[in-house]
DNA sequence: TAGGCCATCTGGTCCT
DNA sequence: AGGACCAGATGGCCTA
């Protein structure tokens, strides 16, 4: 789904295989398509690439990032290579919308205050930092009394906190977070009675 | 109009 | 070998 309530965005130019010469005049304007579904097949045409990105771009990417130094693959068949380019970004996208599904969900657990604006992606992540460090402050604030003596609700503390929702995490699986919480609830109850 | 944010493309690298 | 992951590049939309 498009943030902002903005209009269908323009999918990039796509790529194609430069050893096939396309038919420039079918080149088709961008802005129609739409992000769901594969509308990859229908857009594999155009030369937009070496105009649009200077021909070979010499930089790293991920790779280089990390102190390699990337090298061409042998290009197959151009049609196969196309092919598996054009799969090769629906599953991109796919994947992308998975993680933004996964921003969604997060930004609906987060509480913030201007409900009426959609957080950001960096908005998001830092709330979320915040709200885990908040709630894990009150809950070892509520279990410091029955914390091991010298103990406080300190970054051990909470470190322990998370030792433990870990263990459970996988001795259990993901059903252990309801449990895990159970546990602090008559966790905190006890510790009120005390 | 500039800047922020985003979706998408792309190719190299990592992992299974 | 092929898919997942990653990060750079690019262009569109929106807001101040």
């Amino acid at each position: 789904m498009k943030s902002k309530g903005k209009a269908s965005k323009s999918p990039r130019k796509p790529w194609t295989d430069p050893d096939h010469e396309p038919e420039t005049s079918e080149t088709s304007e961008p802005g129609s398509s739409e992000q769901e579904g594969s509308e990859a097949s229908v857009r594999i045409r155009g030369s937009w690439r070496g105009v649009l990105r200077g021909g070979d771009r010499e930089r790293g990417g991920g790779g280089a990032a990390r102190g390699h130094h990337r090298r061409r693959r042998s290009h197959n068949g151009g049609k196969e290579r196309n092919v598996r380019r054009l799969e090769s970004n629906e599953r991109e996208r796919q994947r992308m919308h998975k993680l933004n599904n996964a921003f969604q969900a997060l930004r609906e657990a987060i509480p913030h205050v201007r409900m009426d604006k959609k957080l950001s992606k960096i908005e998001t992540l830092t709330l979320a930092e915040n709200y885990i460090k908040s709630l894990t402050t009150i809950i070892l604030g509520m279990s410091s009394t029955c914390l091991p003596a010298g103990e406080t609700a300190t970054e051990t503390s909470a470190t322990r906190l998370l030792q433990c929702y870990q263990q459970h995490l996988e001795e259990d699986g993901e059903e252990s977070l309801s449990q895990f919480l159970n546990q602090i609830h008559s966790f905190s109850q006890g510790s009120e009675k005390s």
